[in-house]
DNA sequence: ATTCAGGTGCGAG
DNA sequence: CTCGCACCTGAA
């Protein structure tokens, strides 16, 4: 391909915001992030990021829709500045921060999000990237400039199990189709829960099947922009139990409970940091 | 060969 | 309602 004739977009950056950390902290799975930027999907194009000083360089993209609803999608438009000084009023986040500082919240697709962590549950990311690679690949339109597309609900709702499998889905083959099923039919309106307070879009989430507390609040954060939802996973349990409960266990339920109440609108930036700082400083 | 991995569904108490 | 256990499967 000619250098010079690419498609090239420049989206402004202010705050301490940071791309890669963004990219990489598990809240989306389809980025594939290296030394110098971030490679992936995006308006049915493959293209690629690389953070530059005061702004995210756009390889592949260059149309002004696009570029704005790419911004809004890695989170250029929040008020990270403000945030953090408000997170930092708590001493744990204070001093975390100093190594977290810069992530923001994406918003991702809301089916997109709710499959991969469907698939993500009682999962290792290797092979969570692997089944999401066979999905693209085998349901998914191929783009373009080369990759696929995410499959569309339609396409899963109507594969056979044995396919499912053949993607490494394991016992989540049938949770995966049956969601992908409520969501094409029709039966899962999942523009919903953008208009619905946090309990009742937790509870249309919790109704389907491989959808559980910590999956709900993933999907609740990451794509709908609940910044309320705290996802309880493994990591962020061990940092909440470490730094705020002086070791002892707590169950998981408690542990949400307290964070909601005690960080507000803001919990889902703290479990970011609680998750980024205990996935790169804690060893058990 | 065993063990582990970014939870969930299910049955029991 | 809370608790404990089994679970597809690739990778180490």
């Amino acid at each position: 391909m000619a250098g010079g004739t690419r498609r090239r977009g420049i989206l402004p950056v202010r705050g301490p915001y940071h791309l890669l950390r963004t990219l990489s902290c598990g809240q989306a799975f389809g980025w594939r992030v290296d030394g110098t930027g971030a490679a992936g999907v995006f308006a049915q194009r493959r293209i690629r990021l690389t953070p530059r000083r005061g702004a995210v360089e756009v390889d592949g993209l260059d149309d002004a829709a696009s570029l704005e609803r790419l911004a809004h999608y890695l989170g250029l438009d929040q008020p990270l500045r403000a945030i953090e000084r408000e997170l930092a009023r708590d001493a744990v986040l204070a001093r975390i921060l100093r190594t977290t500082s810069g992530v923001a919240i994406l918003r991702q697709d809301p089916w997109e999000c709710l499959a991969g962590f469907v698939i993500s549950a009682f999962n290792n990311i290797p092979k969570i990237e692997l089944t999401l690679d066979r999905l693209r690949r085998r349901f998914g339109a191929p783009l373009p400039g080369g990759g696929y597309a995410f499959p569309q609900p339609e396409a899963i709702g109507a594969a056979s199990e044995r396919a499912l499998r053949g993607c490494v889905l394991g016992y989540r083959a049938p949770y995966l189709r049956a969601v992908a099923r409520r969501v094409s039919t029709g039966t899962l309106d999942l523009r919903a829960p953008f208009s619905l307070p946090y309990d009742e879009a937790r509870r249309m989430l919790l109704d389907l099947p491989g959808v559980g507390d910590k999956v709900a609040d993933c999907v609740l954060l990451f794509a709908y922009g609940r910044g309320d939802a705290f996802p309880v996973d493994v990591w962020v349990k061990r940092a909440v139990e470490r730094w705020y409960f002086r070791g002892r266990a707590q169950a998981e339920r408690r542990i949400r409970e307290f964070a909601r109440s005690r960080f507000g609108s803001l919990a889902g930036y703290a479990q970011q940091h609680l998750f980024v700082a205990a996935r790169t400083t804690l060893r058990f």
